[in-house]
DNA sequence: TGTGCAAATGATAACCATTCTCATTCTCAT
DNA sequence: ATGAGAATGAGAATGGTTATCATTTGCACA
C-alpha cells in the first residue's frame, strides 16, 4: 500500500500528507469517510495534517480517480475509494452505514431514459435512504 | 392558487410570506427553485421577504409536505412542489435545466433490492448528471 | 549528493449556504 | 377590537469548504 508510484502515475508528487491520506483509505475499515473524519483519524493517531490540506488532497484525489466523491443528505462530502467498478449506495438514516450495490437492470433503464430524453449521461448517483439491520443501529424501529 | 386554506390545513398561519413563497411555486415557470433563487425573484418584482424566512418556510413547508427538497450538486437545496407523485431527476451539469422522469422498473428494482440487504426502504433519490441538448445550455460539447 | 525552483503545506481568513437570536410585528380566536 | 402567541426581519453565528500567502518540501538536474 501507499506506494509512491500509485501518487506518481496520477501525476501528484508523493508528498508526506498525501501518503498518509492515502494509506488511511487503504487500511480503515470503514470504507466511507469524510475530510473531519480523515483529520480526527490522523491526528488522534499522531499524524497532524492540516485541515486545508485534507480538503486539497481529497479534491486532487477525487480528480486524479484515486477517489470517488457522495453526497449524502448529511450534508458534508464523503469519500471512497475508487476500484473502478460503478456502484450505487443503500445509507441508513440513523447510523449512516452505508451498503454498496450494483444492479445492471436499473443501469440500463437509465441508460436508456437518459437516451429517450436527449441527454449524454456524464454520471449519475442513486441513494437508497433505509432503515438497517445493524445490531447496534440507534435506529428504533 | 394561494388560498389560505391550502395552509390553514397543513396546521401554518397564512402569512404574507408564506403566501408569496407558495405562489411563486404555483406561478413560476421554473419548477425548481432554490432559497436564493427565491429571494432574489421576490426582491426584483418588489416584494421584500428576508432570506431568514425564505429559509424557514422553505423548510415547513417541507414538513408540511407542500414542498419536496432535493439535494444535487450544486451544494444548494433546491425545491419543488409536491404534486404527489414521485419521480427521479435528470440534471444537466452545464445549465442546471432539470428533467423530471419515472421508471417502474428502476422503483421495482431499488424495492427489491433494498429488500435483499434487509433494509427498509425510507426514501431514495436518483440523480443522473448529464450534458442536456438545449439550445441556450452553455454546455460546449 | 547537493541545490534551486516550482509545487505543496500550514495557519488562518474568507466564503457560502443555512440556522439561530431576539426584539418587533402580525395573525387569528375570542 | 384585542391580546397571546406565533411569525418575521436584521444581523450574528455556524458548519463545511475554499482562498491567501508566507514557509517548507519534493525532486529534476547539475
Amino acid at each position: 500500500m501507499h506506494q509512491p508510484k500509485d501518487l506518481q502515475s496520477a501525476g501528484l508528487k508523493a508528498t508526506l500528507p498525501r501518503l498518509k491520506v492515502l494509506s488511511l483509505f487503504e487500511t480503515s475499515k470503514e470504507r466511507h469517510l469524510s475530510a473531519e473524519d480523515i483529520y480526527n483519524i490522523l491526528h488522534s493517531s499522531g499524524e497532524d495534517v492540516s485541515l486545508a490540506t485534507v480538503y486539497r488532497v481529497l479534491t486532487q484525489f477525487e480528480h486524479a480517480g484515486l477517489l470517488m466523491r457522495h453526497h449524502f443528505e448529511s450534508g458534508k462530502s464523503v469519500f471512497e475509494l475508487n476500484h473502478g467498478e460503478h456502484h450505487d449506495h443503500i445509507v441508513c438514516l440513523q447510523c449512516d452505514h452505508v451498503e454498496e450495490f450494483y444492479d445492471a437492470a436499473i443501469e440500463a433503464r437509465q441508460k436508456k431514459i437518459a437516451a429517450e430524453y436527449g441527454f449524454t449521461i456524464h454520471e449519475h448517483s442513486l441513494y437508497i435512504y433505509a432503515d438497517c439491520t445493524k445490531p447496534n443501529c440507534p435506529n428504533k424501529r
